[in-house]
DNA sequence: CGGAACACCCCTCTTTAGAGGGATGCCACT
DNA sequence: AGTGGCATCCCTCTAAAGAGGGGTGTTCCG
């Protein structure tokens, strides 16, 4: 619990009127308080230090650096911040990522506000909190297989359209070990071409365009 | 200008914070109230025709039936509805698609506060509302070719990942068509193989997965 | 009427992708 | 010391993709 009664908290997202709704929500809660804002993931890191919250609300996908690396960066420096990642997206990769850069809760932006009050009571009291239809979608991804980095790093390439041979030059390695990794990479997402293999890794969060 | 003297507003968003969030920021304009929400946009529908607002607020992609046919069958019905999107998205097609499908006004989901405001005053009021940073975007779609009908058709089909035999027996056409369909998609996105006519098409609106 | 845009079909040719095998070295964990 | 995961390289072969040409019929508009 916090200091003072009332739970001191950030908020960061880059949509204006997303910040609006979080303050507009949190403050009707007589026992929370919303400290300060930031639009941008840096930003937020800042604020963080700045106001040392007891609750920090970070969503996933911000321009620049991205949620992601802003919460791993946070965590490294402040291991007890208490983060919760609100996010619009449900790709069981992004939600993986975002519990292992250190976030401790995961909430949907479709989810109504008393389900957002309580993560944020829950994540203060020093709890984890994932909604049953987060943690479905972690039950889910438990039955895929994950990419390697390198494999990663290759499928983001097709995605930008390079060829197996401009991947190798790119990557310094043989056009031979660019279609093992694709080997790899359409068995494991389970398709049967890069394109569909794209669009899956999209729709998952493992790969961002 | 409205009847009552308060422009009657509905809002129709997918998520829930993001509508707490219009709402609290138009309730504290003097002039303005909200009657109602929704959340989806077949919901959206019913509720313009029940209340009948001013002004209707929509996000343009939402699950189930999209903005932008929600918009369509909404101005076919009421051609004199004021509707202004409220997009987190900022593709060119996006932008022009809600503009002919009759909306009246696209704002950005980053934008301030006072922008939204004005929006609504401003389309209340009869007139069109298009902030510079969207203009900006319809005045680079218009240095763009527009894909066909059927080449976003078939451009849909490659997204999922579909060879081009897969795509001429689904569309009952031959697969030299299916080709030169994709001749044309790739001159006109100015790309060389399909996978970035994926990325590039997704980025700009053009498709959706 | 003529032209332009669209959708469709056909042929050839070169390049690329993807499946199938094989192999090596490194590193971490047991 | 052995095992498994990772990344790398190699070869062959078939299917697919893409570039380049050719063409038809429709519809719509000036």
């Amino acid at each position: 619990m916090s200091t003072e009664g009332k739970i001191r908290i950030i908020v960061a997202d880059d949509h204006y009127i997303v910040r609006a709704g979080l303050v507009s929500l949190l403050g009707t809660a007589e026992d929370m308080e919303v400290v300060s804002e930031a639009s941008s993931g840096k930003e937020a890191i800042k604020v963080y230090q700045k106001h040392l919250p007891d609750v920090a609300l970070f969503d996933l996908r911000m321009p620049g650096m991205g949620g992601v690396e802003s919460i791993k960066q946070l965590c490294s420096k402040h291991p007890d911040a208490k983060v919760i990642v609100f996010s619009a997206f449900n790709g069981d990769e992004d939600i993986h990522k975002a519990f292992e850069a250190g976030a401790r809760g995961y909430i949907l932006k479709s989810s109504i506000g008393e389900d957002l009050l309580e993560a944020v009571r829950e994540v203060d009291a020093g709890h984890k909190w994932i909604p049953r239809d987060v943690s479905s979608r972690l039950a889910i991804r438990k039955t895929y297989e994950t990419l390697t980095p390198r494999e990663t790093e290759v499928l983001s390439e097709i995605a930008h359209g390079r060829s197996n041979k401009e991947i190798a030059n790119s990557l310094n390695i043989s056009d031979y070990t660019v279609k093992d990794h694709i080997k790899n990479i359409l068995g494991k997402l389970q398709v049967a071409a890069r394109t569909e293999a794209v669009t899956v890794a999209l729709q998952r969060g493992i790969i961002e365009i």
